[in-house]
DNA sequence: GCGCTAATGGGATTCGAGATTCGTTAAGCT
DNA sequence: AGCTTAACGAATCTCGAATCCCATTAGCGC
C-alpha cells in the first residue's frame, strides 16, 4: 500500500493511476460489494496493469484503506446557518444520503468491514470519521455560545448521536433507514442536548428523575 | 450451510460437530479476526474433517451466519427490576461488555463484516438484533405503563438509542468505549425519552423550541 | 531535447482455498 | 443386536488469486 511510492515521482501518471484505480474501486464496490472485489477486474476497469494495483495497494484492504484517506481529504467544511435544528437536520440528511446512495453506501460499508480485518484500515477509518465529526462540531459549539445549548455541551458527542442511530440501523441491526429515522435522531439528540445530557459534569448524573445518584461511574465495565 | 442436513439425523454426532465447529470459529475469530478465518484451521481445532466444514457451512460467511443463529438462540430474557434507569444501565453495560470482550467482540465485528458481504448473513444479523432488541423493550414498555415515560414511546427505538452510540464508536468511528460512554448513552436516551422524543406523533415535531415546525416529514432523503 | 530511473504493463508461475471422490463411521429404527 | 444410510473424513484435484520476472514507458532534473 505504498501510495507515495518512492516519495520521488508522485506526479503525472502516478497520480492519474491512483485516481483511476480508486474510482474503479468505488464503482466495483457499488456493484459487487466488498466481498466481490476483484483486483484484476479493477485493474481492467481503471485501464491499468494488474501488477501495478498489487504493487501499490497490496490487496482489496489496501485499496479501501487508501480510498478512506482519499475521501477524508475530499472533506468540505460547511458554512453554518445559525439555526441549530436546521444544521443538525442537514447533518442527519447528509448521513442518510451517504448510507442510502448505492455507490457511496457500499463504500462506507466496505470501509467498516475492512476495518474489522485490518489495523491500518481501522486507523484510517478512525481518521476519516474524526474528520467528518470535526466538520460539524463547530455549528454545535456556536449554538452553545448563542446560549441555545448548555455550556459544557460535548459537541462531538452531539454529532455522534445524530449519526449513531442511522449507522446502527444500516450496518448493525440492518433495518431500513429513511427520513423519519433521520428526523427521530435529530429530535432525540436535540432534546437531550437542550436538557444538558451532553454536559460532562463528571460525578453528577444528569438524570433528572434521580438527583441522588451517586458520584461513581457506571458499575462494571 | 446445510445445518440440518437431511432433516433426518441431526442427533448425536452431528450436533457435537456443530458445537465444536462453532466453538472453534469463535476462538479463531477472537485470535485472528474475520479476515484471518481459515477453514482448514477451524476444522483441525474442532477435531473435524475439513470436508465436513465445507459441506455443511460452505465457507467462512456460512460459519458466521450459523454462529449468529446459534447466538440468537442462546438469548435469555432478563427479569425487569422496576427501575427503568437501572434497566437501561444494565442494557448499556451488557452491550459494553459484549463489545469489549475479546472473543465476543470479535465475533460481533465479524458478524457485521459478514453482513456487508452476503445477503444471508445480513438477514441473520437482522434477526439476531431484532431478538436482542426485543429482549429489552418489555422493560421500557413497563416504564411507560408506570407513567415514567410518555404514552406512545417507541420502546424499541429507546433500546436502539442505548446501543447505537456504543456500536458507532466500536465499529464505525473506532473510538474507545468505556463505562463513561455507556453512562452517557443511557443519560441521553433517558432524557430524550422522558421529554417525549421517542413518541411518534406523526406530523408534529417534538422539538420544543420550534412548535411551528410543519407537518411534513424531513426534506430530501 | 537527453539521460536516468521510478513506475508501469504483460505474461508466466506459484500457491492455497474450495470442490470432488470414495471409503468409513455411527445415528436411527426395528 | 443388526440393518440401512445419513453424515463424516482423508486424500486428491482444480482453478483463480497473488506473486514474480523482465521489458517498456514516462516523470523529473539538467
Amino acid at each position: 500500500m505504498d501510495v507515495s511510492p518512492g516519495t520521488l515521482r508522485p506526479g503525472g501518471r502516478t497520480a492519474r493511476v491512483r485516481e483511476a484505480v480508486l474510482e474503479a474501486t468505488q464503482d466495483a464496490l457499488g456493484e459487487h460489494g466488498f466481498h466481490g472485489l476483484n483486483m484484476d477486474q479493477i485493474a481492467d476497469r481503471a485501464g491499468v496493469g494488474k501488477t501495478t494495483v498489487y504493487r501499490r495497494w497490496g490487496g482489496p484492504i489496501g485499496l479501501i484503506t487508501d480510498l478512506m484517506a482519499d475521501l477524508a481529504d475530499r472533506s468540505v467544511a460547511h458554512a453554518d446557518t445559525g439555526d441549530l435544528e436546521a444544521d443538525l437536520l442537514e447533518n442527519a440528511t447528509s448521513v442518510l444520503d451517504a448510507l442510502t446512495d448505492p455507490r457511496l453506501g457500499a463504500t462506507l460499508q466496505a470501509m467498516i468491514a475492512a476495518a474489522t480485518c485490518d489495523d491500518a484500515a481501522a486507523t484510517a477509518l478512525h481518521a476519516f470519521y474524526a474528520r467528518r465529526i470535526g466538520e460539524w462540531t463547530h455549528r454545535v459549539d456556536l449554538a452553545v455560545h448563542r446560549g441555545e445549548l448548555p455550556a459544557g455541551t460535548d459537541s462531538a458527542d452531539v454529532i455522534r448521536a445524530i449519526s449513531a442511530p442511522l449507522y446502527y440501523r444500516a450496518v448493525v441491526s440492518r433495518e431500513p433507514i429513511d427520513s423519519h429515522a433521520a428526523a427521530r435522531a435529530v429530535t432525540v439528540a436535540l432534546t437531550a442536548a437542550r436538557a444538558g445530557a451532553f454536559v460532562d459534569d463528571r460525578g453528577r448524573s444528569v438524570m433528572s428523575g434521580h438527583p441522588d445518584v451517586g458520584p461513581g461511574p457506571v458499575p462494571a465495565g
